[in-house]
DNA sequence: ACTGATCGTCAGTTTTACTGATGATTACTC
DNA sequence: GAGTAATCATCAGTAAAACTGACGATCAGT
């Protein structure tokens, strides 16, 4: 019907900045998708777990707004990460409507194997462009995102 | 509870690529969505038109395809198009199963449009980093993703 | 003519995230 | 101090999006 194959970039598209962060963020998940599962974690409760072990004990709902993330979906999140035994609901002393969200060290041990399999991820998503390319992208989008 | 303000960038989450992907996408998302539903199109129905404009008729699934989107799917972005008379479904004269979808010159009007918009919300959301710095944000992400 | 594949469509399901309400607790006001 | 308003986690119901599997119509190859 045309000259384009099914699986090339389309032209029209090619420019738009929209097209091109939603195919590189699909394109990425799917790699790290697997791998992460496979350790009994989903995109997002690796991204909570990341930030409980870095950020001390939080409650639901400052996890949940630091990572933008409903605070009616962080519940399934953590009880996500609760039931495989990667976090804990304490409550919070100081205010016990809250919990005191804590990752344990079994959430710990398998954080450092999931960065590694990020990491891995990241270098097999990366591949094509160079390595000062790589660290640049990075830093581009962390401007473009920071507040 | 600690020293993070809600909306600042977690720590543990800013060399994770999967992370910056993902807020960048939504940030610029968020950017155009409203331009573009203000000329009656959504993002997969802009991108449609834009593939439809630029190359010429194609049948429904072959547009799928070239988007990544699927054939279940297509068929409201498609029925979409068609409502609010941007494109016209006519047969494949060749293959009477298949339509050969075109955009019309209402279509290729509102794209015009559509396109400054895109290209204004992607000028705020490229507004942190130098102009060089964008071309190659783009051209890297170009290059991640083509097949 | 016959078989198997493909095109667009639809009904139904799954997934995902949200709104709005709840009980428990806290902070504020007087 | 008592009373009011706000906040925390939770849940039920809802909305949006994309998929599965089926369908009739059409095509390609035998």
């Amino acid at each position: 019907m045309n000259e384009f194959s099914d699986d090339t970039l389309p032209p029209a598209l090619s420019d738009r900045l929209g097209y091109l962060l939603g195919q590189a963020h699909l394109a990425h998940r799917r790699r790290a998708e697997v791998p992460l599962a496979s350790l009994g974690l989903g995109v997002k409760e690796f991204g909570a777990l990341s930030v409980l072990a870095d950020e001390g004990p939080l409650s639901q709902q400052r996890l949940g707004k630091r990572m933008r993330v409903d605070r009616t979906t962080m519940v399934a999140v953590v009880d996500e990460l609760e039931r495989n035994g990667f976090v804990e609901r304490e409550r919070d002393p100081d205010d016990r409507r809250a919990y005191a969200l804590r990752a344990n060290s079994q959430g710990r041990r398998v954080l450092r194997r999931a960065d590694e399999a990020a990491r891995r991820a990241d270098a097999e998503f990366l591949a094509p462009i160079p390595t000062a390319d790589r660290r640049q992208l990075k830093n581009l989008l962390r401007r473009l995102i920071s507040p």
